[in-house]
DNA sequence: CGGGAGGTTGACAATCGTCAATCAGAGTGG
DNA sequence: CCACTCTGATTGACGATTGTCAACCTCCCG
């Protein structure tokens, strides 16, 4: 495996960290010209494993990932799912030593960036630092309506918010347009996000389409009907994820 | 209000901030300098309401605080609780508009800092942008155990956990050096953080006093019987704080 | 002394978890 | 092409952790 700095493939990562800071040219330019480790991950392979240190950030180019935790007991939360563009590791890598995993979901391609390069380009490129803090800044404001998601609300409103936050944030990733979906994961998955077990997901799927919020063509396929009443069930509003213009629908 | 530049009141933030990234004498010097506003914050005060346009970063000088979200329904789930030192609104002001209130949970002071100013000295020394940036991303590992905590824990270990962790963080912040602290929050407010109700708080936390783990003088002074043991029960492991060396234990 | 906030307790209800069986679909080998 | 198998989805019966409601208590403060 040999390091590289093909310009054209660290764009997704450009466009993300361009669309809150602008950079100018130079700094861009500084930007694509990281260089990384191209990596074909497998469906449910590891990225980073718990207590693992970590040397590389993991920038996702496609499929769909995974981060998670463990509690003692053995059950696991799982406390972001990430898509092409995201800096899955940064977190990790920053701070040196793991404190949770990461998993592909699918099938999909990495960049992986050294730490050490991605420390040096912030402290040359103050704005470039400034654009990923503040992409660090939009994580946390994440995290923190996943705390209110799994702590304050019931099962049902649970899974629409996730429905509705996966929706948008395909949309945004320009991973699809319209309200229909492929979501990349398995109910116990679903489950892990939210809190719940399986067989309440599969329960309340089930339910949210009886009431027609959703459809479903198979399991996975997922069909929202009504926007306005999904996102209404969900108890989701767009403000946490921070987008820079009115966003907020896609009806 | 006037505007002042006491370099001796930010010395808080500067100790957080050197704890893990070492800073030279003109970046100390350049952190002190920030101009700030001090406030004395009365209990219940609102720091920043969510939806607000957030101008100024407040930094704790005395005193605890918590940021809170609230659900379409009017529920609330307590994201955060901060103590000296702690820049609390960070997350806030550079993403411009809150997402979250910050309200105070005791009297205490506080130090405002302009947004602009702490964007300016990020740019200008950009190690302190990224002393600040690991602080960031600390607080986004301390929301991700809080995910696990509501999402897969049951009540009793959520409790345990939450005093393990104030402890913890007490002693790090100098307020304590013991097993014996004064909870500044009401049961409803732990419920709050926790995800539970007030009552089964309450039941909760019979139940840890019962079983030895714990004992209270009165219903919010906490006296941590045995560290190994409540740590145990609250499946707390100190990793995720992030702190330098190994700091792991209190007893 | 009165009022109020917060803490405590008990009875009962319900959301959600557990257990376990069955079903559906994809991939594999004969 | 057809068992065979495995993973994931679905469903039902039952149980339990946790929520709800409501009363009462305790302490602090004006």
């Amino acid at each position: 495996m040999q390091t590289l700095t093909d310009p054209s493939t660290l764009e997704p990562m450009l466009e993300k960290l361009c669309y809150r800071v602008p950079l100018s040219a130079t700094e861009r330019d500084a930007v694509l010209a990281l260089p990384f480790t191209l990596k074909t991950s497998e469906h449910n392979q590891f990225v980073v494993r718990e207590r693992e240190l970590a040397t590389h950030t993991c920038l996702m180019l496609a499929g769909f990932s995974i981060r998670s935790k463990l509690t003692a007991f053995g059950s696991r939360q799982i406390v972001a799912i990430h898509m092409k563009g995201e800096l899955v590791d940064l977190q990790n890598s920053m701070l040196k030593v793991a404190d949770h995993s990461v998993q592909m979901l699918t099938k999909g391609e990495v960049a992986l960036i050294p730490r050490e390069a991605v420390s040096q380009l912030t402290l040359e490129h103050p704005r470039i630092g400034h654009a990923m803090w503040t992409d660090t800044l939009v994580d946390g404001s994440i995290f923190r309506e996943w705390i209110m998601n799994v702590g304050r609300r019931d099962a049902r409103t649970r899974i629409a918010h996730l429905l509705c936050e996966f929706a948008l944030r395909l949309k945004i990733a320009g991973l699809g347009e319209n309200k229909q979906y492929e979501l990349p994961m398995t109910q116990e998955q679903l489950a892990d996000a939210t809190g719940l077990t399986p067989v309440h997901v599969n329960r309340t799927l089930k339910s949210l389409e009886a009431d027609g919020l959703i459809a479903r063509s198979s399991p996975r396929s997922i069909n929202i009907g009504d926007w306005r009443k999904l996102a209404e069930a969900g108890d989701f509003d767009s403000n946490y994820l921070h987008l820079p213009e009115a966003e907020p629908a896609l009806a």
